[in-house]
DNA sequence: TTTTTAACTGTACCTCAGTCCAATACTTTT
DNA sequence: AAAAGTATTGGACTGAGGTACAGTTAAAAA
């Protein structure tokens, strides 16, 4: 197993050369097609205090992952660099102290295609997508329950910012009725007006409100 | 290690075998109580060539993640059902030809507590909150930019809702100069009334503009 | 110093949004 | 059969939203 550790740092850290006695040192990120062979892991070490993911560490993920599997590795880990460096491509994110266990942990899981985040980012993200997904829909759906057929076609054009005159158009019908509809849609949702209505159809799930 | 593979096949892939000899196999989810000791991970195979999962499936997901850990292994991968397994206790949700290596890997990251999921999931689901926490945030300071201080608390303040009337008594000016404002926005923005602004400023970014 | 930009206001005008009162036709429920 | 709900439209009205044209003031840039 090869491994190289990118850091600005003089020498590997203690428990990095435990972890991986063959471990090899680059103070910055080399070509890809300069290292024949491509390293199985390559750790990035961030070692910014507060400041988050450099652009040129971002860029070194995405370029290297390509070849080989790359882990992050922050003294101060952040969710927003996690997920950027994910995105970036890297099959992991990891605080640069972790134990020797963990290290090797993650380079068993990383090389066998799998992903190593931090648990408490991994809680945010499902919490996120379980949101997206079903939250708001799930709002938009209670809400739009309550209208007719037609109610809810009105409704839907008039959010998407259609005038009057255009939802007319659209459903063949006069001006005059998609304002009455509109009043009814009102009424039934006690809102005062379209403003109103797009508000509460693209609201985001608050909180508390969540499952 | 104890492992459950349920399929409704005959018998088990040559790989399963390979890489869990003592593995045992059920054509159906059994009741939980049934089994004890309850296995240490329960394979549930998925073998729909396009169909989603089933709901029988998750049900069986459901039930069985109480004692075990669950994983997923479907032949055709979706997203979706991915997301649909670990919202209902999957531990994992993999490829069900993955190699004899892999299978073995999730198990140790399973019973460990961890969950295994396809690294382009993952990047999905990333991007997915990486958009939600910051993407959306750019968006609106890329068109907020663009406008003046003051054209940004009229802004701002309309896209809640606001009226003319009310934007003019919190900023302390006429409704005149709230109009004013406005019409410059909507130059600058190149739109034509307050519904279109909301659209420009709640409006999700795309794919092909994700960064 | 002249020019530009931002913030602010006025008058007038037009259009659009929304409501009130009213009515017809059709379907479903009671 | 009667009542209720839905879809439809009309006329008249009020108010809000938006534009065109015109102007003042102050600060910043040229």
């Amino acid at each position: 197993m090869n491994h190289l550790f990118i850091t600005p740092a003089a020498r590997l850290q203690p428990r990095w050369q435990a972890a991986f006695p063959q471990a090899t040192l680059a103070a910055v990120a080399p070509e890809t097609d300069r290292l024949t062979p491509p390293p199985d892991i390559i750790w990035i070490v961030c070692e910014g205090e507060q400041q988050p993911l450099s652009a040129p560490l971002l860029e070194a993920v995405t370029r290297l992952s390509a070849e080989s599997a790359v882990v992050v590795l922050a003294n101060a880990p952040q969710q927003a660099d996690a997920l950027q460096a994910l995105q970036a491509g890297a099959r992991g994110y990891a605080h640069a102290l972790s134990p020797v266990a963990t290290l090797q942990q993650i380079a068993t899981v990383v090389t066998n295609a799998g992903i190593w985040v931090p648990a408490d980012l991994m809680a945010q993200v499902m919490g996120h997508t379980w949101q997206a997904l079903n939250g708001e829909q799930r709002l938009r759906h209670a809400l739009l329950d309550k209208l007719t057929e037609r109610e809810r076609e009105v409704a839907l054009a008039v959010v998407q910012g259609a005038s009057n005159k255009q939802v007319a158009r659209t459903l063949n019908i006069t001006e005059r009725t998609v304002k009455a509809h509109l009043t009814s849609i009102f009424h039934k949702l006690e809102i005062t007006d379209r403003m109103q209505l797009m508000l509460k159809l693209t609201e985001k799930v608050s909180a508390k409100e969540r499952i």
